[in-house]
DNA sequence: GCTTTAATGCTACAATGTTGCATCAACGCC
DNA sequence: GGCGTTGATGCAACATTGTAGCATTAAAGC
């Protein structure tokens, strides 16, 4: 809402993502940043563990707790979105503008989460009456690319 | 409590649990039989806590352990499967024969899980190339009708 | 620089699920 | 029916994921 200053000397940093924090009139700490910042680097959606290593290879001391509560307040505000693979843990990913909701893949094989921009989530069809839509999630399953077919069956 | 079963509404018969049990080649033991007629009793999917809670209102003693085994056997032999609910626990439902996979329902409010028999979870489109599709999962959030609208603050 | 208080870091805890191993019991066989 | 084999169970201990309480730190405004 109010002026930022030009910050010229951010080298690298991308200043979207003091601008994101800043006008959702969060405080722009530095673990705030470096999570939207691997969010915005990563290209599927992290894990909670991963965007931890994310901060640990950037060099950003941090705890676990802390960790989980600036991606709350992210998803919170809006700014990020959870989504539950499959596993027990959650991933985050950015929340690309809007409510524009697509398809996850999940690979069973490698764990990997991948996002399929083309594929919109908003399969929402017929409800009984009384039921209230508020989002909805489609999670495909199977193998990625990477993984291939080069194993054929994998437990869990 | 051994009721004769009343299935003269419905096109689901259902199946004796020893006889699935058998025809997968399995034990039949009092923990998977009982874990069975639980899933066929419940008219949506059970979570671990709730087919314990199950097993102990029917005298069935049995161990954390053993429930979580069990309920991987089965799903190991396609018998249930298993739905991510949003929550970090696994929802079990009976496959219902072949591989129809209809969507879910999770009301964020109370966190219970409906099945929507009509909608197909089947939305399998576009893939990149050298991905396999396994199987496909839609789940829809928002407030069921037994919470209807009483309540408005939603995490979303 | 100083104040306010949001955000952090730590400890402890809760919930969910897994592993190892000794024991029990389901099933086939006699 | 009795017996042996082996799958299934029960117990203890552990692993992972996430939360709550509270003292301390540091971001933002003055």
């Amino acid at each position: 809402m109010h002026e930022m200053p030009d910050h010229s000397h951010s080298a690298f940093v991308p200043v979207s993502a003091r601008d994101l924090i800043a006008a959702h009139g969060g405080r722009i700490t530095r673990t705030r940043v470096a999570v939207i910042e691997a969010l915005q680097t990563g290209q599927h959606p992290l894990s909670h563990d991963e965007i931890g290593a994310a901060l640990n290879a950037a060099g950003i001391a941090h705890d676990r707790v802390t960790l989980y509560r600036a991606l709350d307040w992210l998803v919170e505000q809006g700014i990020a979105q959870r989504i539950a693979g499959g596993e027990r843990a959650w991933r985050f990913e950015l929340q690309s503008g809007g409510d524009h909701r697509h398809a996850h893949f999940h690979c069973d094989r490698c764990g990997q989460i991948l996002c399929l921009e083309d594929v919109p989530a908003t399969a929402a069809p017929v409800l009984p009456a009384g039921f209230e839509l508020a989002r909805s999630e489609l999670v495909l399953h199977g193998a990625c690319a990477d993984c291939g077919r080069q194993n054929d069956q994998t437990g869990k």
